[in-house]
DNA sequence: TTATAATATACTTATATCGTATATTCATAC
DNA sequence: GTATGAATATACGATATAAGTATATTATAA
């Protein structure tokens, strides 16, 4: 990457992207933003109209990168289950790193609802491609219809905010990672595990 | 401790450090903290009648708890280096519990500077205390004169907030104890120093 | 029942934050 | 040097949030 030019834009993503993950997006300001990444508060509004828009950027990055990791992790000469293990170990990652608390405050934000649930649907659709390449790859049976793991995966989903679970498995980290380990167990071959250690690097 | 009654004030408290503590003073509301305690806003404010005054009480409590474990310490029959020791790390974990930020954000509250200029003063004469009992029970050099160990524990206490010291040391907790450290081993008469591991007990 | 105390609600006041407009500074090219 | 473009600092009005108060209602216990 280029460290050439300060970028601010870049700049001021990440120094929101810490002050969200230390205090929560509600309780930090915009010109606390503007301090804290040395800008003025014109120049912030130069690239974003308001603070939910700096969110929604930082969501689709989010995004963005989760999805070059899948592709790259896709593209590579290693069994199925393996490829289905980084991304998943990615996705925990990601939560661990930015806490229960930001995704909460996230979903309490009215203005993101539909954003939320639109950036839902295409997630889930790239699950779904991984999915299909699983069972072309005949490491998933094949007799598994996608609109039923579609289905598996929004429950899933549901069953991550559940109140129960949540006193079984308080961090939420682990609480997804063992709802994924069912639905990986259950749908796989059985063949042994293999184990894999993955190092998620964020940009400084 | 009595727990038949589910005292109201100390509710309030308990359940305010706990936000403080997280979200720092600044970032909590008065009618977030009445939320968490189950309270109402009215009968926060019968016993508050203010933020800054529910902090001042809680500064209050957090010094007298800390003035009965050194009484406490300073009563038992044991070397008066360990007496030392174990005050020490009281302190040292009591800042570790409440986070740099929490301490950092009270110094930027204006109506507590005098406040907190007297409670330093306070805590500076108990220290003094200690300091002249060691000096009765042999274990402090007998030349070393009360006024100038006072100046020094002001000089340590400014160096605490060194911003090269921070670089070295950017843990709060580990600075002030590497600061006593020095102060400690320099103002000891040499002996083979005795380890303790000591736990503070928290109220619930 | 009556008295006491807490609560919920609505409200006013005060403060903080947002978003914008303007004058100033700063760097760069000419 | 001056002109130009871009960021900044400052000030400001509009708006949203929080503080603090008053009142009606509900619950509790003598």
């Amino acid at each position: 990457m280029t460290h050439a030019k300060p970028n601010k834009y870049q700049n001021i993503m990440q120094k929101a992207k810490e002050l969200f993950i230390r205090h929560g997006i509600r309780r930090v300001t915009v010109e606390e933003i503007c301090k804290k990444s040395g800008v003025s508060k014109m120049t912030y509004y130069k690239f974003f109209r308001n603070k939910i828009e700096l969110v929604k950027q930082i969501l689709i990055e989010m995004m963005d990168e989760g999805f070059k990791f899948t592709d790259s992790v896709m593209a590579q000469d290693i069994p199925f289950q393996e490829k289905a293990r980084q991304n998943i170990r990615y996705k925990i990652d990601l939560i661990r790193e930015y806490g229960d608390y930001f995704f909460q405050e996230l979903m309490e934000i009215p203005e993101l609802q539909s954003f939320l649930v639109e950036m839902n649907r295409v997630n889930i659709n790239k699950i779904l491609e991984i999915f299909k390449q699983g069972q072309r790859e005949k490491a998933i049976r094949e007799n598994i219809k996608p609109e039923f793991y579609q289905f598996l995966l929004e429950q899933l989903q549901l069953l991550s905010e559940n109140e129960q679970l949540k006193t079984i498995f308080p961090d939420m980290g682990e609480r997804v990672e063992e709802l994924i380990s069912i639905l990986f167990y259950g749908i796989f071959k059985r063949e042994e595990s293999t184990k894999s250690v993955m190092q998620r690097k964020g940009v400084s």
